[in-house]
DNA sequence: CAGAATTTTCAAATACTTTTGAAAACAAAA
DNA sequence: TTTTGTTTTCAAAAGTATTTGAAAATTCTG
């Protein structure tokens, strides 16, 4: 059996590799690990003596987790500190994750494949570009459906039937 | 109406973009792009003078969009020079990238999760520890089902009505 | 086999991202 | 208002990732 704090190393290594394989800044992702498992609220202190990092990038990146809508502040009468909690059900992490970067990244994406699926199609080279930009074009759509429908579902989804139809 | 050469240009630079978003590099995603909207297959020497890019940088990328199983090599008999061509079919394209990506981050996610759900449950700071970590396995688990039947599913799973019923 | 065409490699250069830490800004308390 | 505790900012430093280009390796051809 492994004891408390080598699993607590372990999966904010691990959580922080996978996001940094994805695009999302290690240490980020390394304080919302942090947060995610802490049986209270920290202070940046705490964040920054767990995580052995400096003042302003556990500022930096504690800020960055709020706007992404995964951490939040909390304000406890009598103190000066600022106390820090993640949301911690995973079905409201994983909609946030995706609404956020739907909204920074698939969009963007979505309105230039419609900006370019007006190209003018007048020889074999535009004839090439015009079929993939369409064929981009349709999966996209279909994937910003899918995920729009993800989003407003509910945490039922999980154990959701048709789920495991697609089996 | 957009020009092609407009329209290309923008539809490699974005492409570029969103990739480097997600992780990729930027130069292999603008590889890919050109090789995607190409109609016929390119030489490395075509790559390296339409994005601009060195010999050395060239080959490595289009060696790495090889070993994603994304573009493939064609040998014409009497000519020495080495084509290149991208799959085309965007269902092929997103098997192979969740695939890849499956393989290479998922799974070692879900390795290490396992492997610390057997931390020892004795305090407080554990026990909030492993309620998180029993939580992100099994949405992680359900992932990576939900990949293997899409991965498993043909392409007209873009058309399946059950992902209608989703909406 | 030698020579020419082509691809591959990789150390060094460049470009990009993240982190630091000290100073400035801010906010509560005295 | 002044002091003190706390958060924020941001220029410079450190760290990473990517790119270059020339040399080495490979492969074809005569």
């Amino acid at each position: 059996m492994m004891n408390f704090q080598e699993g607590k190393q372990k999966f904010i290594e691990s959580w922080g590799k996978m996001a940094s394989d994805w695009g999302i800044n290690r240490t980020m992702a390394q304080v919302h690990a942090l947060l995610l498992i802490a049986a209270e609220p920290l202070t940046a202190d705490e964040v920054m003596s767990e995580l052995d990092i400096s003042r302003g990038n556990a500022n930096m990146n504690i800020r960055a987790l709020m706007d992404w809508g995964l951490v939040h502040k909390q304000l406890r009468t009598g103190e000066r500190k600022e106390y820090f909690y993640a949301e911690k059900d995973m079905w409201v992490v994983v909609r946030q994750i995706i609404l956020n970067r739907k909204k920074r990244e698939l969009e963007p994406m979505l309105k230039v494949l419609e900006e370019i699926s007006s190209v003018e199609n007048n020889c074999p080279e535009s004839e090439s570009f015009c079929t993939v930009v369409r064929d981009i074009r349709k999966f996209s759509n279909k994937a910003n459906q899918t995920l729009d429908a993800l989003v407003k579902a509910d945490a039922t989804w999980l154990s959701n039937p048709l789920f495991s139809l697609l089996r």
